[in-house]
RNA sequence: GCCCGAGUGGUGGAAUUGGUAGACACAAGGGAUUUAAAAUCCCUCGCUGGUUACAGCGUGCCGGUUCAAGUCCGGCCUCGGGUACCA
């Protein structure tokens, strides 16, 4: 065995050595029990970051150790290829979306193979490829054909100056990120999918989702939002119109003082025709932007539209009021307003001087709305019969009014809105729909999927190029002319399935069900919480769609998931001479000073700039703070990278990246070394005779056995890999202090470092597969079986008891395992603190934790 | 705005079911080794007072429950994620 640890060495031949015996490639096995862990593929964005790497180090992590518990396991990797960036960088660089795909897909690969993950290669899949995507486009027809698909108009962001559509991320300040121009909002024709329909099983199901974290199971039942409110009639004064609203409010319907309806309503724009001010207000309104958190923090504006509805209920005439925050898109347009019981309609109606009647009052007190509204669910007043009523009756008694009158419904409603899926980009999967010269709609014929995405074009302006070739959209369906769609689905389609492609990548057909059913559903999904809303429901909702589509046999695609946290950097900058903050690599700065508890007070750069410390933040281009994991893996190798990641942080938590702390992982793993350098350097290990153990080797063996089992619980249950680390190295700090004089002591040392290379082989698999080697073990590492806890080992003749005087720790005993109460209770009374304390008090209770503590309460 | 998290020494974090707050590591300081440095090894390390023994305080803030609260409850503050076309 070489002194010196070498990892750029280990770390080549352990790889090349996977890749000869194909160790990672998964068959399926029924004789064995399947564990499928799949990380949440990459976006082909360049170069991996090191989200990426704590992405994939935990999944691996987890693939490694349950190979080594014995499970067939399958780790897939592959390309989340389609997006937005593509077509940034080919505008950038005047060329295609396609090779700077492919390219960076090659480069990348080569970045996670250097890392060491362990990924079955042969199942890769990129999902801009025909032989991906045509899937996904055949069962977007059949969704059409069950009618879970359908077309309707819905609003952009339109940049009139570059006649396009943008995202979200590409409006800033309501203006367009590459020509400042005022956005509008656009109303175009899109295809959707009925997740809706979905609604109730996406909540239902929650529930069934034991290994899912809390978090995200609240976070998508916020998300689908069920209510159940009654939807109503509100008759135009005047005109045979109507128009409808919802609400989870019924029992307040004899406070509203007016309604509010989208400038968008078709009554708003009917009654803009003589009306400037409200013509203006629709226009302006046309600017308003199409994200959420904006629009709910916006200032709240309003017009009258000069038409009054009459109230369902009482017959009242109420204002009808045009309103930027009632949105034509979601539920009905309009809203009734309450403002003695909604803050948003109080102030609304203060700031336009609208009426406020209070109805509903606290059980034991009167309505107060002078200064805010009263949102509790209280006691009905001045509401007719309902009086007195509280809110279940109340809402009940209203409710069946209504519905007798023929002027409303209970409803249940979703915060939950249908999919939309059409982009009018160019680099995506083009949606399969043709429009035929007699305007009939419909699929594209089985027979002719894929729609091909032609690949070899040239993006010089913003325009899609397959929008620009106005031959491309030119097809014959059913003998007659016909035009393709040119609008491409949202990306969050292709990664809503490709979890079940991985289980047969080269298949002829969707998914070939056999071996999905043997695979699905994933045993463990790991990716960013970021998320926990969209593509975890998305994923979600696939599935149920791919099990309606007699594809798999399971309700959810995934039993148990882990979301981690993101990966924060040291950030410096200095101001240039025109004001302007430069910011500098974290890898370009020296500190210079610290004060007396270690923190930076002087920093400068390789250029002498003395720079400004603004502490740790995410690692983002605009703070030049990333640090590149290949860099890293050349200096460390991808051990110590992968050990520390799994060390600095549970991995749900945020991750500040040291590299103090990369050496400090790094000097660990030499240590580890050194110690197996030593170990067979002294010839073959003695065999091992329990029996024959004294007291401080039974106690060290002890710790060995409770490290393993804590490690594997740590890393099985638990997933806090950052415990299962610090447990190695105490055992570590254990072993390294022990004497190696006897042939016990030297076949103790052996069971150990033959456990720890097995604990840490997950973590820091080439080191572990070497040292196994060298440790005398001749067949290869992946086919070993975890270490296995002696429960004899475990067994502990005497336990330490922490003695508390009102709960506050006086002394720390050693009793007998099985002592009693009162013999632990007699030990701590002799204990000198215990009673210094204890003197002229009375004592009036004793408490005692078997194993653990004595509390004596006294006063 | 709304939904969901997080906040513990100089720093990252540990404390798994309400039971010793600070495991493990980093930084810092001191020492050994060395011609010197690097590497390595040893020691100290929450705050205040005290030579020590020890005592008091201490888990973002305010309050509560309990023999016992970082952990449970109520109310805040700050930071982060999401908010439907970034992925």
């Amino acid at each position: 065995m070489q002194e010196q640890y070498n990892p750029s060495e280990i770390e080549a031949r352990v790889q090349q050595h996977w890749a000869e015996h194909k160790t990672f490639e998964a068959k399926e096995d029924p004789n064995k029990e399947k564990f499928y862990c799949l990380s949440m593929f990459p976006y082909p964005s360049g170069r991996l970051h090191m989200g990426h790497v704590r992405n994939y180090t935990i999944g691996d992590v987890v693939a490694r150790f349950q190979r080594l518990q014995g499970k067939n396991v399958l780790q897939p990797v592959g390309w989340d290829a389609f997006g937005l960036p593509a077509e940034n960088a080919a505008i950038k660089n005047a060329s295609a979306p396609a090779p700077w795909t492919y390219e960076n897909i090659d480069y990348m690969k080569n970045q996670l193979k250097m890392l060491g993950f362990g990924y079955d290669w042969s199942r890769e899949i990129a999902t801009c490829t025909p032989e991906y995507y045509r899937w996904e486009q055949w069962f977007f027809t059949k969704l059409y054909e069950k009618g879970l698909v359908y077309k309707k108009t819905s609003s952009v962001n339109w940049c009139p100056n570059d006649q396009t559509v943008l995202a979200n991320e590409q409006v800033q300040d309501g203006c367009c990120w590459r020509c400042d121009t005022k956005v509008e909002q656009k109303e175009i024709p899109q295809w959707f999918v009925k997740i809706t329909d979905y609604a109730e099983e996406l909540l239902n199901d929650i529930d069934t989702l034991e290994g899912w974290p809390e978090q995200v199971k609240t976070m998508q039942r916020n998300w689908i939002g069920r209510s159940e409110g009654v939807e109503m009639t509100f008759a135009v004064d005047g005109s045979d119109e109507t128009f409808d609203i919802y609400t989870t409010r019924p029992d307040t319907v004899y406070g509203v003082t007016y309604v509010a309806i989208a400038a968008a309503h078709p009554l708003a724009i009917k009654a803009a025709a003589n009306n400037a001010e409200l013509a203006a207000f629709v226009e302006e309104c046309k600017q308003s932007t199409a994200s959420e958190a904006e629009l709910a923090t916006m200032e709240k504006k309003g017009v009258a539209t000069g038409l009054y509805a009459i109230h369902p209920l009482t017959g009242d005439k109420v204002p009808v009021w045009a309103a930027n925050f009632v949105l034509m898109n979601y539920g009905t347009g309009a809203v009734m307003s309450v403002p003695a019981h909604d803050q948003r309609d109080y102030e609304f109606a203060v700031k336009y001087g609208l009426n406020i009647k209070a109805v509903i009052k606290p059980v034991d007190g009167d309505a107060d709305v002078s200064t805010a509204a009263y949102t509790e669910k209280g006691v009905l007043f001045d509401s007719a019969e309902f009086s007195g009523l509280a809110f279940a009756e109340a809402f009940d008694g209203i409710a069946n009014k209504l519905e007798a009158a023929g002027k409303g419904k209970r409803q249940v409603n979703y915060r939950l809105r249908d999919w939309g899926v059409s982009r009018q980009r160019y680099w995506g999967a083009p949606i399969p729909m043709v429009t035929l010269e007699d305007g009939t709609v419909m699929p594209t014929p089985e027979d002719q999927l894929p729609v091909i995405l032609p690949e070899d074009v040239v993006m010089d302006g913003v325009q899609s190029p397959i929008k620009a070739d106005k031959e491309w959209a030119k097809t014959t369906v059913n003998g007659q002319l016909a035009l393709r769609e040119t609008d491409t689905f949202d990306t969050f389609m292709e990664s809503s399935w490709y979890y079940a492609r991985y289980c047969s990548p080269k298949a002829d057909q969707m998914l070939d069900p056999s071996k999905a059913n043997y695979w699905l559903p994933v045993d463990q999904y790991i990716g960013g919480i970021e998320h926990a809303c969209m593509h975890l429901l998305y994923f979600r909702f696939f599935h149920k769609l791919l099990r309606d589509a007699g594809l798999v046999n399971s309700n959810e695609p995934a039993k148990r998931l882990l979301t981690q946290g993101m990966v924060l950097a040291d950030a410096f900058y200095y101001t240039d001479d025109k004001g302007a903050r430069v910011w500098v690599s974290p890898l370009d700065v020296n500190v210079e000073e610290r004060d007396d508890k270690g923190r930076i007070v002087k920093a400068v750069d390789s250029q002498g700039h003395e720079l400004v410390y603004t502490g740790m933040s995410k690692m983002s281009k605009s703070k030049n703070n990333g640090i590149d994991p290949q860099l890293m893996v050349e200096k460390y190798g991808a051990d110590t990278v992968r050990l520390f990641m799994m060390f600095a942080a549970p991995p749900e938590m945020t991750l500040e990246w040291q590299e103090s702390g990369v050496e400090g992982a790094h000097r660990f793993i030499k240590r580890l070394w050194k110690l197996a350098f030593e170990l067979t350097a002294a010839g073959t290990a003695p065999a091992q005779d329990v029996k024959a153990l004294n007291a401080d080797q039974k106690a060290l063996r002890r710790e060995l056995h409770k490290t393993i089992a804590k490690v594997t619980d740590d890393i099985g249950r638990r997933q806090m890999f950052n415990t299962a680390v610090a447990a190695v190295m105490e055992l570590m700090n254990h072993l390294q202090k022990a004497p190696q004089d006897s042939e016990q002591d030297k076949a103790l040392l052996a069971e150990a470092l033959n456990a720890v290379v097995r604990l840490l082989y997950p973590i820091t698999p080439h080191l572990s597969a070497t040292l196994w080697t060298e440790l005398g073990n001749t067949a290869a590492i992946e086919t070993a079986a975890w270490p296995e806890v002696d429960e004899s080992a475990l067994v502990e003749d005497s336990k330490l008891i922490v003695v508390q005087v009102n709960g506050k720790l006086r002394a720390k005993i050693t009793v007998a395992a099985d002592a009693t109460k009162e013999q632990v209770e007699a030990l701590a009374m002799a204990e000198e603190p215990v009673q210094k304390h204890l003197e002229g008090v009375t004592i009036r209770k004793v408490i005692f934790v078997p194993g653990k503590l004595l509390n004596i309460v006294a006063n």
